[in-house]
DNA sequence: TATGAATGAGTATTCATTCAT
DNA sequence: GATGAATGAATACTCATTCAT
């Protein structure tokens, strides 16, 4: 019953929103009464923080497994994880619009803990680059920490436009993101460019 | 009178959320009475529907100006595009909140004329980015679509965390968005590469 | 309107008590609705302070013009306090039941308040009673804090069982508390005995 | 178990309040689940009027016990009887108070019953008072109805205010309680009084 | 004896909105 | 333009009680 309760209130909340989604279109939806919510769950609020907390624990650990394999380098690491945040879409796709709408009818504790647990995400991603950059994998002159919030920027939203089901497969999505993320959006003209001042100085130099 | 609160209510609204803003908060905060309100808006929702309009049409203005300029590139006006959205931060950021956040509260027809309005002004960003493609200035093998919903996600959500008081100044974040987005992250090794093959031929030759 | 809903809720706090008192029972004996009732009150349990301040504040401003009449002797001043507290019941029985009854549902911060003005009215019935004794009116062995509360105790339970409209007259119970609380029940034998131990002085001295 | 629940009860009945504590109060504070509580008692009324019915028929049994002691003169046994009313307070000071104050909620029937236990014990100290008056020990020119609901006023306060580990003893307690009602608080100048006229007598005698 | 899931009627409270003045 | 008393529908939440196991 906590489970189809946790079910249908993420279903709900998704389409009309916490704030307008009362006790009873919950309990009407699923048939039971009142006392029956309120057996399970101490307020609307601690459902929230349920929701929230199942979605970001589980989002963790799937995070801390793709960073646990020692075979791939920073940059396959980066692709998994777009690669499992847009690929939960389809399976967690409510969850994560209710995760990143309604966190602000979570009360001043409640806040607290979840964005503990969204930093972590965040900073985890940022140690990934910053390796990476060691590494040589990517630029060093870029800061990590705007880098990775206009990556997570990018593809959380697709949360709210992008439909699985749709023209555009998963895998594409992910392809293009992540060679927008890598390699970006212009023309690679530079090694001509590069290539030809390099001789040019060489011819004068 | 109506100047007012509107202005107090984008505040409380973004400090508060809209459904956990009540009218009294509003006229208290503005010191007037219930009947006031009512005289200058017809209901909660209208106001709403007031920010939502200003801002969007105003955006769209800006934007209007931007494109309507001949003497920029195609890269250059997504640049300034970008640099209007971060910049709008310091002046309009609490609008932007509101806008991007509380929309779900505006009714069926309200919302379907914003969406028309936010569609407009992404469309023209795809036409930007899709001339740009024509003129060589981008790369002509990624979804337009896609890459423009990439972009505002990335921009977007600066609303969220960005703070124009902080380290970082706008025209940090303006160059590092342009920079992801026009070259990626991926350290080019192609480049150095060269280079040094150059140079060492050249000391070689 | 504040004024009937304070009064109807007495008479409701009075006969069915406080907890068993719902916000539409008031209204309903009022003929209005919920929302009169919180334009007026902030909470049920604002009501209920409301009542005990009302109360306690007319009581001690009562209490205070006893004190300062000069010319009665604090005999007396006990007698009019007594007076006072009786034929109160009459008029503002409910409010006094109310008061002794139903202040166990205030919170802490209200309870503080009203058991300081509790204890100024005790305070004062304590100096009184202290005056007396210096100057010779009352007894000079009893403990003053205990007598005090045991005339309260007496005078203040008649709230429950005293009908200002049944055979006993006001009258009749001031002075029947007076003469129990200045001369006790015992039947004075004392005068035998003093007379016998004076005679037996008197044969002896 | 059924003694448990009791005790619990009682326990919080006296410190928050019949209608402030939930059967969830009650079992989560032994450690059993509401079917034991509903096992052992048919409503939560239902334990309340077994709170009342134990503490009054106590008090009864105890009262008699006083009342059939043929060595005690009427005086002796009023005292005895304010004695037994004091020292009760140690032991069972919370189910007197829980009786004091939560009758109210019982129903008509309970409420009945618990008024003529109530009634039989006044009635009772009402004729120990009548036959003392007979006997010469009291005072002929007072109504017992009233003395007595002025001294069990008096005495049962004791439970609000009463601490059995302060400074006042349980002897000092009743002593002086018992000197009120004997000897009221006036200075008894009447002695110098009777003195004088006495010696007048004498002189004229 | 005891469990605990489920009930459902009830309760305080909120709040956008109206309207006579 | 502005007031503020009054509305009434909605909402989250409580809790004594039942009952199948």
């Amino acid at each position: 019953m906590r489970g189809r309760i946790l079910k249908e209130s993420i279903d709900l909340f998704d389409k009309k929103g916490f704030s307008k989604t009362s006790i009873q279109d919950i309990i009407d939806t699923i048939g039971v009464t009142k006392g029956t919510f309120y057996y399970y769950f101490k307020s609307k609020q601690e459902l929230l923080m349920d929701i929230h907390l199942n979605y970001i624990k589980e989002l963790l650990a799937e995070q801390e497994v793709i960073f646990n394999d020692e075979y791939l380098s920073n940059k396959e690491k980066m692709n998994n994880l777009i690669s499992l945040i847009i690929k939960n879409i389809k399976i967690h796709g409510k969850s994560a619009r209710v995760f990143n709408r309604e966190f602000r009818h979570l009360d001043d504790n409640q806040l607290k803990l979840i964005n503990d647990y969204r930093k972590e995400f965040r900073i985890k991603l940022q140690k990934l680059l910053g390796e990476g950059i060691e590494k040589g994998e990517f630029r060093d002159d870029l800061r990590c920490d705007i880098v990775i919030f206009g990556i997570l920027g990018m593809v959380n939203r697709s949360y709210n436009w992008y439909d699985p089901d749709g023209e555009v497969s998963e895998e594409e999505l992910v392809n293009t993101y992540m060679d927008i993320i890598l390699n970006g959006i212009k023309k690679e003209e530079k090694t001509a460019h590069i290539n030809e001042k390099i001789i040019e100085n060489h011819f004068t130099g």
